[in-house]
DNA sequence: TATGGTACTGACAAAAATGTCAGAAATGAG
DNA sequence: CTCATTTCTGACATTTTTGTCAGTACCATA
């Protein structure tokens, strides 16, 4: 008698409980996505310059594509103003604030073990 | 007045905070991880091909350079037994066990908000 | 008319991640 | 001797991601 049942039972649940986890990679990958979510989580609303200045380092090109990815999977809201010089401000939306626990989990894991030789 | 203390301190708030974030990213990162760390999370050891065999899709090239990656960053651990054929098991180290709260959430979390049209 | 600030865009190139495929070592089975 | 099995390795190609850099539209201001 093979065990063959209960292990693809296993296996399933394993794949599906991997399914969840694969949106949420492809809706967290990107260098720098988890930044910009940080920098929305503790400053609130943001201008596009502000992020820009924040997140020294990263290439307009890159901010603008990472923001607009943001904004369609529905984590950030974009709000045009219009006025001349141009003002565009960003925040999290629900969604994306419903990652806040996870977030500082992440965060907090790292600073516990980023020190620790494996 | 600016309130420059504030803002300054609040930045760098951010981006220490970012920067566990930032080891963490850099340990998970990578097509397969967080599934090879799944497959392990339930599956207790797994041999390589037992592995192979879950991560259906994935190319041998890349889960060789994955549980390496991971092995080299104390998520697993590698026995390999001396025997022929060969004998490899690996499973998660204390470390890689204590991403499992991590692992879960960002899996309900993704559960919970694949559907939803932004 | 010229200048400056803000939020972008587009073409191209470099870099990083991943895939493909062929093969290697070790040894017991036939 | 030949073959099969298992766990990898290495060369090379392709795909994906990111960077560089120049340029645009708008209008208030000088």
């Amino acid at each position: 008698m093979r065990k063959e049942t209960s292990t693809n039972a296993l296996n399933k649940e394993q794949i599906e409980s991997m399914c969840g986890m694969a949106y949420t990679i492809s809706v967290l990958s990107g260098r720098w996505k988890l930044s910009i979510l940080g920098f929305l989580l503790d400053g609130g609303t943001l201008r596009y310059n502000e992020l820009k200045r924040k997140a020294a380092g990263i290439s307009e090109r890159m901010l603008i594509a990472q923001l607009k990815d943001l904004e369609a999977d529905g984590l950030i809201e974009r709000k045009a103003h219009p006025e001349v010089p141009p003002r565009v401000e960003y925040k999290l939306s629900k969604k994306g604030k419903s990652l806040e626990t996870i977030l500082n989990l992440m965060s907090a894991w790292g600073e516990d073990n980023k020190g620790i030789r494996p």
